[in-house]
DNA sequence: GTCACCGAGATTGTTGACGATTTCGTTGGG
DNA sequence: CCCAACGAAATCGTCAACAATCTCGGTGAC
């Protein structure tokens, strides 16, 4: 028997407002496998809107790179394969080392103020060994950096390349003593932009992200 | 009367494929200024097909960059801002230089043979005063070294961001003397690859494109 | 004379139905 | 027993009509 709670299924704009959000948490909390197929007449019918409405969400999500659509056979959630995530990883360097760089030129005293903080609390959350704040403060601090910079095509082609790497970064942050190797890179970039010293500030990102495309290879090249 | 060599209007995916390469060609060539109004209706008369192929073109476009939307007020030629232009070189700088550095470390002897070749061809252009091929073989030289790097995340944020860039490359191009103050910054990547050295390689791709911004404020911020 | 309001026309957005393409199991021949 | 050809089911892609929204000119009140 039908339940007599059915929602309407929301149609129109909403409707495909509603479809991309929840495609897109879906995604990047992992609820949705890389490689899943995404049918649309399922999820139409998943989250009570038209297929249409899923259609052009799908449409959205991959100009953002996080779905593959192949021509009459369907779309599915995009699995970035390791050689890939180092790629994108190697231009988050040079790109957070412009933004570094110009954060350094622009920030003022009380930016500034608030970076130390960040670096502060980011030490704290290592020393107490809990990954998770220490996480969140990492992708506090690297968005701040960016805000800093006033580079706002630069921020966004990092917005959609991190976006792709979520499955990679989450491999990441469980690596155990990784906040003890990258807590001095982070305060080395805060001290640099502290500094006012552009040249210094980039050098840092990047030493930064070097590493971290180190810890990918190490995390699921060699382990397992 | 109406003509008897009526087009028959090209439908499906026939259909978006020829709307797109002709709307992307347009805006590409400076055949559609930025700013301009593109209306559905009038695009798929102009290129005969179905109102839905214009339409999924422009998303496509949209994605892209090279075209804005509004909703229920329609889709336009984007047109950048000088400000923007920079931030776009700014990251073409960092992105190029990247590549630079990794074709430097990758490139095969006859890759470089081909590199070097270029190089001469470009000189010649420039000695000739001849603004059209030099122009051209810049382009070729570009892409030829993104080719080398291996580095396929990094070419395709290039390729996106020189779309958006058409408008103000085309005023450089016409810019006189141009060529002869480019040049030396062209070989001296050539040179860099040739002598496989990484961080000269990005060191002299980062300078040209220095330059390439400082053009871009003279040409428009300057003149009039 | 100016301003808020209204309505016709223009344009985009959505829909349900239909068409096209691929996939995969089945069947018949070798 | 294996393989190619076939066909049905699943799924995406497209269409033309319809609905929603915006723009712009005119109209009337103040």
């Amino acid at each position: 028997m039908p339940s007599v709670t059915e929602q309407p299924l929301e149609r129109g704009a909403a409707g495909k407002q509603q479809a991309l959000d929840a495609l897109r948490r879906a995604i990047l909390t992992g609820g949705m496998a890389p490689g899943q197929r995404l049918v649309e007449a399922e999820l139409a019918e998943d989250f009570r809107v038209t297929r249409a409405s899923v259609r052009a969400a799908l449409l959205d999500l991959t100009g953002e790179g996080l779905v593959e659509r192949i021509p009459h056979r369907g779309a599915r959630v995009r699995s970035v394969s390791l050689a890939e995530a180092v790629e994108i990883t190697e231009c988050r360097m040079v790109l957070e080392g412009l933004c570094a760089a110009r954060a350094a030129e622009r920030a003022t005293d009380e930016q500034i103020g608030y970076l130390r903080d960040l670096g502060r609390r980011l030490r704290a959350s290592a020393e107490a060994g809990d990954p998770l704040t220490y996480s969140a403060l990492n992708q506090e601090l690297h968005r701040y950096v960016q805000a800093l910079s006033g580079q706002e095509v630069a921020t966004g082609l990092l917005g959609r390349l991190n976006a792709q790497l979520v499955r990679h970064q989450f491999r990441l942050a469980l690596q155990p003593g990784r906040p003890q190797v990258s807590l001095d890179q982070h305060l080395a970039i805060v001290e640099a932009i502290r500094d006012r010293d552009p040249q210094r500030a980039e050098l840092a990102a990047r030493n930064h992200l070097v590493s971290v495309i180190d810890a990918l290879r190490h995390a699921e090249g060699g382990g397992h």
